[in-house]
DNA sequence: GACTTACGTCAGCGATCGCTTACACTTGCG
DNA sequence: CGCAAGTGTAAGCGATCGCTGACGTAAGTC
């Protein structure tokens, strides 16, 4: 999960997500599409398949990539949670945290 | 936007935004949740600000933080367009990148 | 004015990142 | 087998990251 945030963050492995959203694409073509080189679009290649967002299948010398929908689905989860934890789950900590703050600034004010 | 898709990747901001996701804290008692040093927690404190995340106020010597809604919305807004934009927005884009695809290999096929 | 509290900022360090260039590998074809 | 196409891998480089320790600063307390 933690891989999958660190993929989406950088630019070009967002547009690389795009193009193979729907369709699979052989690597070269995905690299066709950035002025950088095609070995950095295989790294970056890479570092989404390892983070389980993009899938990789073979065809001769070529290797097709397509997004990987359970990745994707996960990331969604993951991101829903955070909204919705952060406002019930996490509460209670929270308010325990403020009323920590409040004593310690009402400690300071008696003395 | 590419500012606060940065932010949350890195985990211990993630819990910095669920710790004042709905109560202001000061920047100690956050700093006092993690095991780094309190600058460190500054730090990330100042990217996530600077990112729309998180806003700011001071009372006294203190500096009361707090998730910023608006900002939070905005990534929420990019997510959910990230979702349904790949599925139809690019899709065009992709079919022609597949037809060009096709093409390049029955001209191989063909030679 | 001296001191304390609660912070931010700066410099520097090791680690990681994204990139390029060079090379290795696998598949198919004559 | 020799060769070409399509691609991954390795080494190395400059930039950035997250962190620490030292220092700076603004607001309250005596």
């Amino acid at each position: 999960m933690d891989a999958a945030l660190q993929a989406i963050a950088e630019p070009r492995r967002r547009e690389i997500l795009r193009l193979v959203w729907r369709n699979e694409l052989p690597a070269g073509v995905i690299a066709s599409h950035f002025s950088v080189t095609r070995p950095a679009i295989s790294q970056h290649l890479r570092v989404l398949k390892e983070a389980g967002l993009v899938e990789e299948r073979r065809d001769g010398t070529r290797r097709l990539y397509r997004a990987r929908p359970e990745g994707l689905a996960e990331l969604r989860a993951f991101f829903e949670s955070f909204w919705d934890d952060s406002l019930d789950r996490l509460r209670e900590a929270a308010e325990a945290e403020q009323e920590r703050m409040n004593r310690n600034a009402s400690d300071r004010d008696r003395n």
